[in-house]
DNA sequence: GTGAAAGCGCTAACAG
DNA sequence: CTGTTAGCGCTTTCAC
């Protein structure tokens, strides 16, 4: 493979003045650079990234770890990363911690050593697990995304979660429901939490006493969400509405209602948090709270971006605001 | 950030020895082994793997280019791939082309200039457009998997497309369809084509003549085969089934029909290939015809691992077996 | 404007 | 078995 040197030596000029002409940091003659160019393009000379940070401290690397990428919503989230990303002049070195702790902690010292300028983290955990000054130690930066508690001394990007449930369970509740269940994530997560306490905060908007027999974890899993899916049903007092929580539990959800032979939205409603191509194609379509996964993930990109521009800022938190969708699986007591 | 050197001070050796305990490869006395982990432990030491890289002439990186992350088949790959990799101690570097060619070339040379161990590259174009040898052009390792033609000289991993083709239409033929209708690929793509020719083989298999009317492009994208499939939908003589050739467009397909009022299966039976996790949530769960994709992706990272530890034995090509998921959405032509 | 030269942090060949 | 040392390819002062 071609070196710096040998395009210094094929176009007869110094690596200086190719390393200058290449990066457009300094001055250079038209002329030079144009025997640069041609140098490149004769050895098909392709610049060595690695020396070029070893050199620098630092990388065009960016780290983006999700803990699950099966889930649309991240799918999304990873896919305008890396699309922003590349245009911005940066490669996206991909993690997936499967929601586990030390997996997360494993992949960011990974990035760590890859020199990565900055890593956009969605965080497995609660706050709880993220000891003080965790995260942002050392010289990359860190923006957290999606689950992602304020207390992590981190820049912050995130749906308004107690909205987002807030506004599936009113609409619910303007459809005449009064006994509306919840497919809850797992109960340790930021997200879940909120999601849950916006679940809360509809119903007793409404008068409504939170029945604890009404909530059922399915820990954003197909499979879990199923067999709490079933659970909710199994109540004596059946419920007439279900709030899931996100999109991968409505997976296990709708499968469930199947299994069982309920009919939606006849026998029972459904909103879940998170739009997903199959949403619309679905029978009966279904009523959602959708995310700005684009301009989420534009936020957390041009975040990092201006930290490692040399922002110093305060931390900052940004708020997404979420937008209802309302399809067929949600309709007014029977 | 602590470096070698620090480590080698605190720990009082050499950095040789620091750099033989971290990575195993002499023989280093138990005490000093200790004595350096202590040193590395104290220090928050992690290596600078681009110093690692630039020595040793070769990352630990693997390059991972799809057209598409949306896409469920590669959504499951992507994830595959990560585990492995991770598991084997490289990481991955993602590039999502867009179907766009100048796009996957360019992401090649980034993969490149990163130093890629090996790039693990999903083809957005036919064999056409890869002149002889602009593939296997470098010591970074290349194997195509997916939409991926013998002619690319290099290793491949992919579906018997054709077969997968045939398994679909053979088991509407079975049903007693006659008129079979298709929403294929990009018909510059190789998979495109296989299964193109796979749907025309079972036709002629079971002695039917293929109108090219039946057949409509619906080029791997939702949008497009939502009109694709209502074009089919608009002929004089309707099909009474349709073999749909990925997942994506199975997704305009149903709402196509959806939208139409066409009820599947009554009036119409409909098979596709590629499983993912809405297919048996969806109503009337979706017969495709499934890709093992966990295998394909384990195949093709040791395929590339093999090639990358100095095999050179001639370019090989896996190509691995479809099976059909009967489910609700194909039945006996009424 | 351009060139020479000094490292970035690490590995591995070589000498002890 | 351990330490010394010469680069990997690039950026960037510093002199010209």
């Amino acid at each position: 493979m071609a070196t710096m040197k040998d395009v210094a030596r094929a176009a007869g000029v110094s690596t200086y003045t190719v390393s200058a002409a290449l990066s457009g940091s300094a001055y250079v003659s038209p002329e030079l650079k144009a025997r640069v160019s041609a140098a490149v393009a004769a050895l098909g000379y392709e610049r060595n990234s690695m020396a070029q940070s070893l050199k620098r401290g630092m990388s065009s690397l960016i780290g983006l770890i999700v803990s699950d990428v099966t889930n649309p919503f991240f799918t999304e989230f990873v896919a305008s990363i890396q699309n922003e990303a590349r245009q911005a002049g940066y490669s996206v070195l991909l993690g997936v911690s499967g929601h586990d702790l030390d997996s997360e902690e494993e992949l960011l010292g990974l990035m760590r050593s890859h020199q990565a300028a900055g890593t956009i983290l969605c965080p497995a955990g609660g706050e709880r697990d993220y000891p003080p000054a965790r995260l942002p130690n050392g010289k990359m930066k860190v923006v957290a995304a999606d689950n992602a508690a304020p207390e992590l001394g981190v820049d912050t990007v995130t749906l308004d979660n107690l909205l987002a449930a807030e506004m599936a369970v009113r609409h619910l509740l303007s459809l005449g429901h009064r006994r509306i269940g919840t497919v809850a994530g797992f109960a340790h997560q930021h997200v879940s939490r909120q999601r849950l306490q916006g679940y809360g905060a509809a119903l007793q908007g409404a008068g409504l006493d939170a029945d604890p027999a009404l909530i059922s974890h399915g820990n954003f899993r197909i499979e879990d969400a199923r067999a709490a899916c079933k659970r909710l049903l199994g109540l004596r007092e059946r419920p007439s509405a279900l709030f899931v929580a996100n999109n991968l539990m409505l997976i296990g959800v709708m499968q469930a209602l199947s299994d069982l032979g309920v009919r939606v939205p006849q026998d029972i409603s459904v909103c879940s948090i998170d739009d997903f191509p199959w949403a619309s194609a679905f029978q009966p379509a279904l009523t959602v709270v959708r995310q700005p996964i684009a301009a989420m993930a534009a936020a957390a990109l041009s975040c990092l971006r201006s930290r490692l521009e040399g922002d110093r800022q305060p931390v900052r938190h940004l708020v997404f605001a979420p937008e209802l969708v309302i399809r067929q699986s949600s309709a007014a007591i029977g």
